[in-house]
DNA sequence: CTGAAAGCGCTAACAA
DNA sequence: TTGTTAGCGCTTTCAG
């Protein structure tokens, strides 16, 4: 079960230099006689050699991997959200050579950090502690599409207030007052937020949000497919909807159309994430753009800069979403 | 930027024990007296002590964690297969409290396989020597959905051909004659397999597959769409189609009910895969189950098994996938 | 039931 | 430019 076992001792032994030499050609360290190196390179090429990660992680008294720790709710892997932040996370943690270890968390199973450099948890659900104790560790945490401003975590997160209002505005623009919404799951601060943002700018305008224009939906189909039902069925319909997720929206379309109705004439509608099924579909979906691939990436950057010391101060970023006008809305024909 | 520093010397200080004691305890070795268990379990908690895993993997000789080693193509993070193996292996990992080291490959990247016990490919896309050198450096590997016989490895896999087979049978035994197939990558084995099944058996049936009928997909909705607007266009369309993806098998539904046809009415379809996502939509899809999620779940198991010695023989698992029959196939009327 | 001591494979002063 | 050596934090004989 161990791994075979060619240590940098046999490298030494094979290349004739010590096994200082063979570690300073493994981290490339410039001081090595280019004779040494080619020594060591074709002894390590020869043995196979790679070094032993454990080994050298506890010899450099740190560990530049980072952990990924997902809430594990039912769900979550069917939304483009979590797929854009492992792919995100993924891609960057491949091109900076970074390991990345990946965990679902029910939200009490504590992590123990001794194994990562740095934690990005995507979203916070139920794990607050969790969260808590790794930076009581002194482990550098990234927090991913969630302001936290109480813990002194760093974060990357997109404005969901903004993006609310921006669909709200959206819409309002073009004429529509009975305007529905299909929220994401509440307890999530995106959901809340893009339903308190999008309320906002409502009332601001004079218009009223009543609760048979709310559904409170979780990001999934099933509850889109119930709203849109549900909103149908009114006396009153609305004439536009805002879904909190492309997902929600391209369920609401199809039944929309299931029921005859065309978008954007009969109703328009607009989504949130800019997922690439918009493209898809019988009609191009109008959204809120949130750069999730990017958010990752760049999370993966700063806590990268995070445990290798090269930055110290706590980062609070906001991203601001924007739209992105496509076919599925429309001005107000009513 | 190194984690502080609470190491099995301070816990043994503060217990007033010898660190072996402490490690006793933290390995759950039977031999330590209550007494002393008690103490130990209070130092550990008070000072959150966290065993240093780099040095425990180094000190064992062997390390538990898992490798799960994606191909990086483009979309393949857009694939219910992709997310599913994820998914799977992630949450037995969990519950297994093994580490999973996720990466993503481009086939050419080696892999240390220093610091992970066994490697979990996922598909095997252009990335061969990766997998061949994995099994030179003695690291225990395991491959999804491939089988892979001239390598010795083992594997978990479900039975594309007769995939194909069950999906090709089923419209025929419906009575369609005229029936279009839109495949997956070629290049996968899984597409060229399910390809294949499906093809043979028509073959024995009398029943020709002309080049019109046979669209060469990726898996992605674009080709999808393209291919269900091409057989549409046919002077003489199908009656049915097989697609290799539910997605494309969705997207083609969506095409379909564009052009005012009725699914299964006008054109039957069925797909492969059981994703959620065919309960949703105009009409539940017809589909070939594959069993993802426990394939994936059953990989960690079984290369666990593997790491820690207790299984020694390689292990071949072929699955066989099921008709799971909803409403979108029906008889054939023309 | 307990502890002393010898490594695991590597890095990083320090000396040469 | 090179090598010697002392650990990194833990597990694991082996005595006691």
């Amino acid at each position: 079960m161990p791994n075979k076992k060619i240590s940098i001792e046999d490298v030494a032994r094979r290349a004739k230099v010590s096994i200082t030499t063979v570690s300073r050609v493994i981290n490339n360290v410039p001081t090595v006689s280019k004779k040494n190196r080619a020594r060591v390179e074709e002894a390590i090429a020869h043995l196979k050699f790679n070094p032993n990660v454990s080994a050298q992680r506890l010899a450099r008294g740190y560990n530049n991997s980072i952990g990924l720790v997902m809430p594990g709710y039912p769900g979550i892997f069917y939304s483009f959200y979590a797929v854009e932040l492992i792919r995100g996370v993924g891609h960057a943690c491949e091109s900076k050579r970074l390991d990345l270890v990946f965990h679902i968390t029910n939200g009490n199973n504590p992590i123990n950090t001794s194994n990562v450099g740095g934690i990005i948890f995507a979203d916070v659900i139920e794990n607050k502690k969790q969260i808590e104790s790794a930076i009581a560790m002194g482990t550098p945490c990234l927090i991913i599409n969630n302001k936290v401003d109480d813990l002194n975590v760093n974060y990357i997160a997109v404005d969901n207030k903004v993006g609310g209002r921006i669909a709200a505005d959206y819409l309002f623009s073009l004429g529509h007052k009975k305007i529905a919404t299909i929220t994401g799951n509440l307890n999530t601060q995106a959901g809340a937020y893009r339903l308190e943002g999008f309320k906002k700018f409502l009332k601001e305008k004079g218009i009223d949000l009543p609760e048979k224009y709310l559904y409170r939906g979780d990001y999934s189909r099933r509850c889109a497919r119930a709203a849109a039902q549900a909103f149908l069925e009114l006396p009153e319909p609305p004439t536009a909807i805002f879904a909190a997720s492309d997902e929600m929206a391209l369920e609401a379309v199809t039944v929309i159309m299931e029921k005859g109705l065309r978008i954007p004439e009969d109703i328009s509608i607009i989504g949130f994430d800019d997922n690439p099924a918009c493209l898809f579909g019988p009609v191009a979906l109008t959204t809120i753009k949130q750069p999730l691939f990017k958010m990752a990436e760049d999370s993966v950057h700063l806590l990268s800069a995070l445990i290798t010391g090269k930055s110290k101060t706590k980062k609070k970023v906001i991203l601001t979403p924007e739209l992105v006008v496509r076919e599925s809305c429309g001005p107000c024909r009513s």
